[in-house]
DNA sequence: TCGGGATTTGACACCCAATAGCAACCTATT
DNA sequence: AATAGGTTGCTATTGGGTGTCAAATCCCGA
């Protein structure tokens, strides 16, 4: 268990930070890399995992863990939900209040000490919702959400 | 796209679908295959990934993406919420009513079609509760949840 | 009961997101 | 400017999960 760690601000950390607010969406950490690149084309992958962690703990970003192909992480660290397409795995804000009421009801219900909850919703974007439309695919069958 | 595909009930199948409900848990594949080979010493783990997506597929079984780690699988097909420690990883459910409600109200506020959604809710198991209150362990800082 | 085509198995190679190890390098502080 | 130790880039590695394919198995119809 180490003291306190100091971090320092290096170009590398301060550039992963600015790309990933500036796209204002929820990258993976390949994309992040990619748009970082562009800036700083000796930049290593494994730099871009390492920062990512960091700027976590630090509060200036979030992980997200949407149990699918790969983490994304999120420029805005406030709590809030998420809804992820089926068909082309985009992810979007979900446009809902945080649920307090659920913690507090489940916490008469269980013998677990409730630290937090995560509400993923899934569906189809604006996009893949009028290709199913059209025809032009099919539609995810039920209880793809669960798998 | 191919037409109705027929299964067929193997040994392999009925065992792997038998232990599951045998443990009225949340194992995962590699928990699955450890039991299974208990009386089927020869079978092999991608016989057993296959075997718990075909369950899946049949609704006997759900898989279960929490986001951490690697996936389990859930004897109890039925719609449930579930709870995670965030210490040890024991997954146990969640005694929670589905939330009908929210999806209803985010359908009003936006564009995507939506299908499902996951709450898995995030804390310390009685065991680790009691590790942390006696000081043996240090708790998860704030956050973690999310990451 | 038997035959035969489709499904399934076991073994092994492979994929890929993410992490670990390490020498060289850089940041912040004195 | 000198120093301490956090950080980088590179490379190798991990580990859950998937793909391939010949051999084995299942099941239905004759």
């Amino acid at each position: 268990m180490p003291k306190h760690q100091t971090h320092r601000m290096t170009r590398q950390r301060e550039l992963i930070l600015e790309e990933i607010r500036r796209s204002k969406a929820h990258p993976s950490a390949d994309e992040v890399y990619l748009m970082v690149r562009k800036r700083l084309p000796r930049i290593s992958l494994g730099t871009v995992y390492r920062n990512l962690e960091i700027l976590c703990e630090l509060g200036e970003i979030r992980k997200l863990d949407l149990g699918v192909d790969f983490k994304r992480y999120d420029w805005d660290p406030k709590m809030h939900y998420h809804i992820r397409c089926l068909e082309c795995g985009q992810v979007d804000n979900a446009p809902i209040a945080p649920l307090h009421s659920v913690e507090d009801e489940l916490h008469q219900a269980t013998v677990y000490t409730i630290i937090g909850h995560k509400l993923i919703f899934e569906g189809l974007c604006p996009a893949c919702s009028q290709k199913v439309a059209s025809g032009e695919i099919q539609p995810p069958d039920q209880g793809a959400a669960d798998r």
